[in-house]
DNA sequence: TTATTTTCCTATAGATTTAATAGGATAATC
DNA sequence: GATTATCCTATTAAATCTATAGGAAAATAA
């Protein structure tokens, strides 16, 4: 399942990236198009600018903006980010590698066989989706 | 993530399609090859026998066979059983949909969008890859 | 029959993750 | 100096996942 916080994400990147000007939009704003709970949708905006995706400004005329242009956003990046490893086990991870403890060899492992189709499969369509793509 | 659930259930699968006679196998057996709690595989192996794809036999010499063909057992149907819904959210499932609340017109959400795509990658995945293509 | 073995079944405890809230600090504008 | 809006940490609440407990039922063997 997705999590509140990738799907909430996903929806404050678009907006954004719908907007004709690179003006800041309020989280207020964003919070009552999206019908998101302000103060989550405030510390997912947080870790969205951490991680590069978002500037801000404060005080009066404030709020966030976009830092680069929606076709240069990778939906691997934002995925990353707000979700996690794309895949499903760490042993199959590019990023996040991890052996498991419990598989004796993992070149034998059904499991690692199966998700590793699965996460090539995922990656094939977030590398090909940048955040222009999902603006309506 | 790939619940545990799921990991084990997949290798209760393959360990029984790996094997050449179709005998009863004890859980116990499968449980200390795969490392995997008795207990925890206990629950799994019943709800896969409760779906379909496993056979049971009580007392001395018991245990759980394979009721079908590993080839004729999809990814699919596995892991919509054990881990639930191949979709990422519900509003683009096939065996699970559901409309979200929040959103006003489900053809204009990004989420939508995006997941539709995932889903359709998935599902490929899945479709493709039967239970005797996880055997080593 | 009686003992043994193994699955069957429900309930529940423990652990982890996710979702949401609280409350004030910081910085920019007016 | 007042107001506005982001910044930041901590904490609570809810949900889900993992694992265990403990006995019932059924099959086999002595």
């Amino acid at each position: 399942m997705l999590s509140k916080k990738t799907k909430y994400g996903l929806k404050a990147l678009t907006y954004l990236a719908s907007m004709d000007s690179k003006e800041p939009v309020q989280i207020a704003e964003i919070a009552k198009h999206e019908n998101i709970s302000q103060k989550f949708l405030e510390s997912i905006l947080l870790t969205l600018r951490r991680n590069g995706f978002l500037g801000s400004k404060k005080g009066k005329g404030g709020g966030y903006y976009l830092i680069k242009s929606p076709d240069e956003i990778q939906m691997t990046t934002v995925m990353r980010v707000l979700e996690g490893p794309i895949a499903m086990v760490p042993c199959v991870s590019l990023n996040f590698y991890e052996k498991c403890e419990d598989c004796p060899n993992q070149d034998q492992c059904s499991v690692n066989k199966l998700m590793l189709k699965v996460r090539d499969a995922n990656l094939e369509v977030y590398r090909n989706n940048t955040l222009a793509d999902l603006i309506p």
